[in-house]
DNA sequence: GCCGTTTTCGGCCCGACTGTTTTCAGTCG
């Protein structure tokens, strides 16, 4: 059983047990252990033939650590089974609904006999909900919204289309008179790979005004709320917008706790408690009195920790590289020094060799890959052999006219379903610079799969393994593979691993590539480009890459191509 | 269910907003 399958067990028991009012502290429990597995570097079942003791991880004591050798060995747990048995399975999906949480599910399934999203609308539209003790009139119209709402909802939104509208709601809100400064904090702020809702946090001596402006963003669809510092809308994009209106001597403290996540701030409060200090969003203070929260320095120097990078407050590390004072010093886009991935109208791309050539020098590369597809893509009009050294040609030639970039001879080779790849190792060893990855028979077994990688890491032209697992965030899952392997074999055969830079992509994630460097395996953030814009894209990847806690040693690409040449030992 | 530089029991982050109440529970972030 794999951590992912571990991870979403404890997650559905707490959400159960949520459900049947259990001990909120006991739920959150089951939370924590469902993201710390999630999270972990390794495996569960490699940790325990390896004799490693589960209590040992933080967040599982006794009785989870039993769970999970339960898991393992057994492929399933018993109390899971019970408490799936005692809720039908529809009945959580109440959740999902706005405003509705699990106390007032659980009322409409124990008073209504209520378990499907269809039964809860018709017990709406008969007002049979309004009559529960502590529903309203109110609540029924709000459960119907809500109902709409879950049905047309659009999956979280990358954070590409995130920053669009970002900026868009800065610059706007930036043309209100009553805002000294305004931030987008959030899960934005932090850079995950997809974004729920955008959360506004300004500066500003009257809310009222502020507010107001907000009101009349162009695409504002409904207010949800709006109170004295608080306000909620939601856009006709369906995306929700938080504001918040804080006093200048509270935005530090703010927009840290605006800015989460949720988990690293139960921390840093739990911690600010035990030294009998108090952090909220208007500051931190003992005894009621404020000590601070003009910036978020003041907030962090007062619990005598430096000031994290957003990109790591996700309760995983930081706060134990805090506490060792190492902090790492995370990576930036001006460190990367060349693209490793990119394409041209040869087989897939928009753009043509000269047109990548010269959009990539104008950005400051020193030096591109031009890695087109092989034969066996052929949707893609890959490129065989002939086809290929032809391409190659052209680039000498190319270089030859160049100054200040170097185009290095790529391909990005497919793994083929049967193994092996698509280009005889002739062909392959004339190559600056190869890409290997998987584009067919993404639905094999999770053994299959995993030699086809494993075996092009030991083919002795392939540098380094494209978008290692396949996944399209929110169209397509992962394809089956063990990253335990895969690690392995990276490490012994001196390869890299790519971290995609294509916002749909971002693969290897910021968990795996935490891991990668644990396993000192460099990453390569490349942009795949399919256009002269898109090789725009790398910001995202290094945003990804720093949540990592990737420095610029970390990744390969940082260095020149003489020093990565070395590297990959050539 | 977890955890311990006050603790092996009794805590577990903290506050805003809403709707239903008439002082507060539930939800959300």
């Amino acid at each position: 059983m794999t951590n992912a399958e571990i991870a979403a067990i404890f997650d559905e028991m707490a959400d159960i047990l949520d459900f049947q009012g259990a001990n909120t502290f006991r739920v959150r429990a089951y939370r924590n252990a469902s993201r710390t597995v999630k999270d972990l570097g390794e495996s569960l079942a490699q940790m325990r033939a390896a004799g490693g003791k589960f209590m040992d991880i933080d967040g599982i004591g006794k009785d989870l650590a039993e769970k999970i050798t339960t898991l393992l060995e057994a492929g399933q747990l018993q109390q899971h089974q019970e408490l799936r048995a005692a809720v039908p399975a529809k009945v959580l999906l109440m959740l999902r609904i706005p405003g509705l949480g699990p106390r007032k599910a659980a009322v409409l399934y124990k008073e209504l006999g209520i378990t499907t999203l269809e039964m809860l609308r018709e017990a709406c539209h008969e007002r049979r909900v309004r009559d529960l003790k502590g529903f309203g009139a109110k609540t029924e119209d709000t459960i119907l919204k809500g109902l709409a709402f879950v049905e047309t909802e659009e999956d979280r939104i990358y954070w590409s289309e995130a920053d669009i509208y970002a900026q868009e709601l800065l610059q706007h809100m930036r043309g209100c008179m009553a805002v000294r400064q305004v931030e987008v904090a959030g899960s934005y702020r932090r850079g995950k790979e997809t974004i729920g809702d955008l959360d506004v946090l300004v500066d500003g001596n009257d809310s009222e005004l502020v507010m107001d402006h907000l009101g009349i963003f162009p695409g504002v669809d409904d207010v949800l709320a709006r109170g004295e510092t608080k306000m909620s809308i939601r856009l006709a994009s369906g995306i929700q917008v938080d504001l918040r209106v804080v006093p200048e001597e509270s935005f530090g403290a703010a927009l840290q706790y605006f800015t989460g996540s949720k988990e690293h701030n139960v921390i840093l409060r739990s911690r600010a408690k035990a030294r009998g200090l108090k952090i909220n969003e208007w500051g931190v203070f003992r005894d009621d009195k404020y000590l601070g929260g003009r910036t978020e320095e003041e907030i962090y120097d007062a619990m005598n920790l430096p000031c994290m990078p957003p990109e790591l407050r996700e309760a995983r590390r930081e706060f134990d590289w805090a506490d060792m004072d190492d902090i790492p010093e995370l990576i930036e886009l001006r460190d990367i020094r060349g693209d490793l991935h990119m394409h041209t109208t040869e087989t897939d791309g928009k753009a043509t060799l000269e047109e990548m050539v010269a959009a990539a020098k104008e950005k400051g590369h020193e030096y591109i890959a031009i890695t087109d597809h092989s034969k066996r893509v052929t949707m893609a009009n890959g490129l065989d052999g002939p086809r290929l050294i032809k391409q190659w040609e052209q680039i000498d030639k190319l270089n030859q006219e160049l100054t200040g970039i170097t185009v290095l001879k790529g391909v990005e080779v497919d793994i083929l379903e049967k193994g092996g790849l698509d280009l005889e190792d002739e062909i392959l060893a004339q190559a600056d610079w190869v890409v290997a990855s998987i584009h067919f028979g993404q639905n094999q077994s999770r053994a299959q799969i995993t030699q086809r990688i494993v075996d092009a890491l030991a083919n002795p032209h392939v540098c380094a393994i494209a978008h290692p697992t396949g996944r399209l965030i929110n169209r397509r899952k992962a394809y089956e593979v063990d990253l335990d392997a895969v690690y392995q074999a990276a490490s012994e055969h001196g390869k890299m691993l790519e971290l995609n830079a294509n916002p749909a992509r971002l693969d290897l994630n910021d968990v795996a590539c935490m891991t990668t460097k644990d396993h000192d395996i460099p990453i390569v953030i490349s942009t795949d480009a399919h256009s002269t814009e898109r090789l725009n894209g790398m910001r995202y990847g290094v945003l990804q890459a720093r949540r990592a806690g990737l420095t610029r040693y970390d990744v390969a690409n940082t260095r020149t191509w003489n020093q990565l040449q070395r590297m990959l030992g050539r």
